[in-house]
DNA sequence: GACTTGCCGTTACCATCAGTAACATCGAGG
DNA sequence: CCTCGATGTTACTGATGGTAACGGCAAGTC
């Protein structure tokens, strides 16, 4: 079809605008909770439905869009912190702190993208971005002449256990957030191997309460 | 008015019938997928909506009910296969795997409850699980003489990393399900250590390959 | 046998919300 | 002046969760 190409200026403007839903979404969801209707939230960018409409196919679009930006953020974040830094360790550590990070900064827009009503979007982005972080870690395991099947299944599980966990954590801030990077980690790095020797002298991980 | 107790046959045929309604909504859910309505559950059921209204309070409740028989069966299971052993690594072994085997055999009904809409009783559900996770978790630390606090942030995210393994694997059958199991009890047990360039101090882990 | 009581089932309705159709407006350019 | 394209609106449809109001059936009571 003969879209002949308007001028750049169209293209930007409409990105731009799509970036301004997006954020009265996150603003909607801050005001109203998880449970927020498309009206709600065309509301709160100072329109009306169908102009939503005209800029996302359906709710689930607006839903991609949303943890799109989120995960950029997070990517972002995670390139700034990370510097260049290859060390599997401090690779998973930062991972799990960023994560947590934004978890802690913003608890209703991750409850909203987590367990946000039917929609299959919020998979295919955390499926992306598993198959992202089987990549990294089939790589280290080839590096480390370890069989690299696992790959795949570990990186859905981490991604899955950081997941839940950050939503129990939310809810249950009972520790801070360090403290609960370290025993992921722990446990993600060492296992429950960690717990059956008995070295009572190694590190001082003694009796706190 | 009079709660004069009725008799228990008033009881029992109520639990019954919650019962059928349930095994109802997994058909439906078989039959219709995770989408299924009220209506469609209840014509499953051979009868019509305000019936299901007088058994469960609103739609959660259902899914409530349908997740506890799930859970329920699970527990059911896990005890008959675990017999008393106290082996820690097969508790997770068997426990990992029976969640799965639960999976597999039943992969709507699955995604129906961990991804059917809006509703926070799933979690609750989750929730207590891992509470339950949690309590073995302390108990296996505390016999080690370590810190039991990981304790609940581990039984969290061992429930959520299976459970999202759980969930990729059903759309990813790539592999068969005791090498599933195999790969997150490595995970869960010795961690990446294993893969990790050779730590000069780590002492006791060295290759365990 | 008629009367109350409690359960079971129905039809018909309401409210909410995703998504759409049709119309109104404004600015640019022939 | 009129068309075109983009932007906005009001007002609708359709599906679905949830409810109200009615009717009938079985059993104990007079």
């Amino acid at each position: 079809m003969g879209d002949r190409k308007s001028r750049p200026d169209r293209e930007r403007r409409r990105n731009e605008r799509r970036g301004e839903f997006v954020e009265a979404a996150r603003r909607a969801v801050a005001e109203h909770g998880i449970g927020v209707s498309m009206d709600q939230i065309a509301a709160e960018a100072g329109v009306t439905k169908p102009v939503l409409y005209r800029h996302f196919r359906d709710k689930d679009d607006l839903y991609a869009a949303v943890a799109a930006d989120f995960v950029q953020r997070l990517l972002a974040e995670l390139a700034t912190v990370l510097g260049d830094s290859r060390d599997p360790t401090e690779l998973l550590r930062t991972g799990i702190d960023c994560y947590l990070a934004m978890v802690e900064r913003d608890p209703d827009l991750y409850r909203f993208l987590t367990r946000s009503a039917r929609n299959s979007v919020i998979d295919d982005l955390a499926g992306r971005v598993s198959t992202q972080i089987a990549v990294v870690v089939g790589e280290q395991l080839r590096e480390a002449r370890r069989d690299s099947g696992p790959a795949e299944a570990w990186a859905h599980g981490i991604v899955g256990m950081v997941s839940a966990v950050g939503e129990w954590w939310i809810t249950n801030p009972v520790i801070p957030r360090a403290a609960l990077v370290q025993y992921l980690l722990d446990l993600l790095w060492r296992g429950f191997a960690g717990m059956a020797p008995v070295r009572t002298d190694a590190g001082g991980a003694g009796r706190p309460s």
